[in-house]
DNA sequence: CGGAACTTTGAAGAGAGTCAAAGCAAGTGG
DNA sequence: CCACTTGCTTTGACTCTCTTCAAAGTTCCG
């Protein structure tokens, strides 16, 4: 029944007492099923969410209805930042398997910070974060080549798991091919093209949405990973 | 020498005096000439800064030293919110032209922010503004045609132009074609042709850097703005 | 088991990139 | 004030990567 934010949500620097107030103003809600939605872009602004367990994506719609999906979230991450100064939430938020997640009130968070300077930082920090990953996300759409998009994808993965406390080298990946080129700017053909050439080079083992990374080396080098990326490199190099 | 930050930098909701502590914190700084850094990736973070005259662009760098360019800045514009929990800046800061900043020295504002709720506030609302930003610029990056993205582009430009009291119609491109493209995601030369072709459907007169918008409807109709950005598109129609 | 949805593969086509060169604008210095 | 350098912009021709269209193969799940 506890949501360890503690170790989770945030990577908190609050004190004991700290968290248990945090801990206090968490609803638990529902399992979301597959397909659910979190929320939908225009629904009334009103809490954040941190991940447990499962996953989602965020899109955005286009005039013509096509969806893009501007995030995918695993268990450890929060929801609905972009929302922070609004109405309504700016985006949609659809749960790519069962998936549970803690809401946190936005107003309880609001007077909590106020008492809690930390708290309050840790929220900037998300925030800062997620502006400096939309960044390195344009340049990925703007100047890298299909493979590129492909392999850095999956090295994102790869160390978001790793972070999360599972193998680095073997995930299963909760999204379609049709969602990954979507993300990616790519169509789903390509993204299917690129996976088999990725295999014919002994790179990775696909196997429907299970996915091994055979040659990590090889990985990181046709990510063309910068520096910001590379951090999430050596940070799957180290030790695993 | 006052920088009029009430009515500039921050749609601030806040009490005049309020306003007079935020002021007090403000630095300002020497102009800077075309070309200048006012920070580059790396640099020691310690302030974010509001643009009072000029222009900047924010960009990061490739493995192969290329730049991407993440942001164009105009007056009234916050920069650096990207760097706010890193120990240095994850972008550099470049003048378009000469430019003048407002220096607010991150410590001194988080001291104040502890007291002024609002401040806080706002400084989310901002970050948060630029989350949304960002999502839009991944959907141009992602989904839109070279023609659909000049034209956004330009309509955004006629937005913000607008609202710091300039000429929604006619305005200086304070960028080059090589930024405008490596903005967008395409090759100078394509920009050009689009600069071109625009011209001869009547839609936009462009000299040099000089842009006079001849056609705006047909401009936001091939902007294919969705309505986040629309309300751009009918912030610019509605008064002039 | 059977149908729907997703994935893979192939062939053809298009939009944008690259390469190359000419045109222009701006600034420098004689 | 003009010749000249330098850098930016435009235009053309060709190339290439990725998309689109089409169809077969596979997986999932009622």
């Amino acid at each position: 029944m506890t949501c360890s934010l503690s170790s989770l949500c945030l990577p908190l620097s609050l004190s004991l007492e700290d968290i248990d107030q945090l801990d206090n103003i968490i609803k638990r809600r529902q399992p979301l099923k597959k397909g659910d939605h979190l929320f939908r872009q225009g629904d009334e602004f009103d809490s954040i969410y941190a991940v447990r367990s499962g996953s989602l994506k965020n899109y955005i719609m286009t005039n013509d209805g096509e969806e893009q999906i501007t995030n995918f979230h695993l268990p450890s991450e929060l929801i609905g930042l972009d929302g922070i100064d609004c109405v309504s939430y700016p985006i949609s938020a659809k749960a790519l398997e069962t998936t549970t997640v803690c809401e946190i009130p936005y107003s309880r968070l609001q007077e909590l910070s106020n008492t809690l300077p930390d708290l309050r930082q840790q929220i900037f920090s998300c925030m800062s974060k997620e502006l400096r990953e939309d960044k390195q996300m344009m340049l990925l759409l703007s100047k890298k080549s299909a493979e590129e998009r492909v392999a850095t994808f999956l090295a994102n993965l790869s160390a978001r798991f790793k972070r999360r406390g599972y193998s680095p080298y073997t995930f299963r990946l909760p999204m379609s091919r049709n969602e990954i080129g979507n993300y990616l700017g790519l169509a789903v053909e390509t993204v299917s093209r690129v996976f088999t050439r990725f295999q014919s080079t002994k790179m990775i083992a696909v196997n429907g949405k299970e996915v091994h990374i055979t040659d990590q080396q090889q990985l990181l080098e046709v990510a063309d990973l910068n520096d910001y990326d590379a951090e999430i490199g050596s940070k799957i190099a180290a030790n695993q």
